[in-house]
DNA sequence: GTGAAAGCGCTAACAA
DNA sequence: TTGTTAGCGCTTTCAC
């Protein structure tokens, strides 16, 4: 076969790799070349105190030029402090997981852990797998999961286990929770207050497939109903969880409902294309229809009009499923977990 | 000390974190306690076919109800085949990095390679801590590395390590080279060739600190020299490699030169940054200052003008690194690897 | 300052 | 179908 030629890219591999993989240089093999004890070797390596500084360099460029490095599974046996923890997000292209990672990240380092990061695209399948390599791979898991048959093999384990957003799951199951009904309802009713009575909402469609409870869908409907005001069910769109899904989900709304004065929508990304495609289709913003996103990504500063948007404080979210994983880690039962929830702020910008 | 509260949170966690951290439960345990051998016990847990059911299910009750989970590294002692790469990139807020690591984990998992993240901020003091971790803790390393001691050290070891950008390097280091200078000498002769003669650029200060050639930089003055173009060196402006850094470097950009026309900048980040802020000071763009950014991000397409920007296939690049790491470590010398090059392309949208 | 022995928890190979 | 033996590569005693 040959090399295949992406696009703006020179250069490419073909199939027949080598695997003539090279077996492992070991300790051993570094200790009778220079001609001391393994034992000699590691406490060069390690840069232990009781030992010859001459004896040490040159074992250590012997090591060098045997291409000698220890293997961690060997060291990891032996030692048990060596933390690996595991990040199942949903997709690292939508802004709101680099955040979340960036905390994750932070506060692992702090504890001198590792992260390993799982995609998943909230596909069904994907997560199930994910969490099968969770239980093999890492000391604890923590995991944005969409559906409930993934979450509950994941929490059903002997991993410790966070979820990112537990939503209204039971105090015994370890997780941040994000306070989306507070959040909608502060939203909701500022959109109300300032006249809107024909709000449209652009929902993810992930929720249609999955079987999660859809807690910002059922608010916009709870809330709308406790103002009494009426609403026509095709003025909910299911989009694709994208700035591309938020504009097809507008252009299919406004096909049918014109007249609706205010979007909102189930997250930033799906805002700002919904907003974007209006714009282009010749909708003034926010005084034709008003844009209302959720997640405070900053992206949503860069649109015309600046995004008016719920704000989560993402990293903050991270450290804490992190802090929360160290309890679990230290020991501490599920349901001793301390309750965590994330307030979700109004930022009114100009688009509604 | 009390529970500490962030802004919009609720729920903090105490430092006295219990330690009593459960003793492992290992295989001989499982085996003692449903009286088989530690082998069953295996068989059962890795679902091997020569078990009788009965039995198996056993095993698994009891081991669930231990509590007991395979370890790791006594595992990947035993068995070669679990591979980690670390990949190590300068700023998971920059959407550049997003799409790199959505390239490395996609092609990793095709692998079954499990990929641990680390953050450097493109400090050098990190950058170095990390190479360090990454000797001990991964099979091989894929790393945006700036300062070139932090690269030197990473390439003298024995690890198979591969740069996601080697800029000038020899070939015998492995890693993918971004045609710099194609692309910004196609972006450079189309500003030129529009009629701009006094074209700023907003460089990332990160290379000022650090010991590393910077090309972009030195590729604007080559250009502009090849095409007899006067520059004033104050015409480059050191930036944050962020939005806001990009904005605050125009603001300076402009107190002191009003008259150029056109911005030529590191990347996209400060691109957008330096739009927005030129915008708000009440230019027009991009009639009276034209923007050229680098990278391509897809967030250039939301800001008003859409940035004219060099896009470089990130998502590719994160892939050919993965292949290039798997050549190493299939056992390949460094010096075999094919060369690979990125060819930035420009993306001509509206913003100059 | 250095070495020998023991064992971390698991799976592969073989034996029963 | 199950058990026994050996050993993966390293660090931690403890002895010298």
């Amino acid at each position: 076969m040959a090399a295949r030629y992406a696009e703006g890219v020179r250069g490419g591999y073909s199939p027949n790799v080598p695997t003539n993989r090279k077996p492992r240089v070991t300790i051993d093999q570094v200790a009778q070349a220079t001609g001391v004890s393994r034992q000699t070797v590691s406490r060069a390596i390690n840069n232990k105190t009781e030992i010859d500084p001459e004896t040490r360099q040159r074992i250590l460029d012997a090591a060098q030029a045997m291409g000698y490095r220890p293997s961690r599974f060997a060291r990891g046996l032996v030692r048990q402090d060596l933390i690996t923890i595991g990040l199942v997000i949903a997709d690292v292209l939508n802004p709101f997981f680099p955040e979340v990672t960036a905390g994750v990240l932070e506060a692992a380092e702090r504890r001198g852990w590792q992260v390993v990061v799982y995609n998943t695209g909230s596909e069904r399948r994907k997560e199930l797998e994910v969490v099968d390599m969770l239980f093999d791979q890492v000391d604890a898991g923590i995991a944005f999961l969409l559906h409930h048959d993934a979450i509950a093999k994941a929490t059903a384990g002997n991993l410790p286990f966070v979820l990112l957003d537990k939503g209204g799951r039971a105090p015994a199951v370890p997780g941040v929770r994000i306070d989306f009904e507070g959040g909608a309802r502060r939203g909701l009713e500022y959109l109300i207050d300032r006249g809107h009575r024909r709000i449209a909402m652009l929902d993810d469609e992930a929720y249609l497939s999955a079987e999660a409870p859809n807690t910002r869908r059922e608010l916009y409907l709870k809330v709308m109903g406790e103002r009494g005001i009426p609403v026509d069910i095709n003025w909910i769109q299911p989009a694709h969880n994208s700035i591309d899904g938020g504009a097809a989900a507008m252009e299919r709304l406004l096909s049918a409902h014109k007249d609706v004065t205010a979007v909102f929508a189930y997250n930033d990304l799906i805002a700002i294309g919904a907003q974007l495609r209006a714009r282009a289709l010749g909708l003034r913003v926010p005084e034709d229809c008003a844009f209302l996103g959720f997640d405070g990504l900053s992206i949503g500063e860069l649109v015309e009009p600046p995004l008016t948007t719920l704000h989560i404080d993402k990293r903050r979210l991270g450290e804490i499923a992190v802090e929360q994983a160290a309890l679990l880690l230290g020991g501490m039962s599920e349901n001793e977990i301390p309750e965590a929830v994330i307030e979700p702020q109004l930022i009114v910008r100009a688009s509604a």
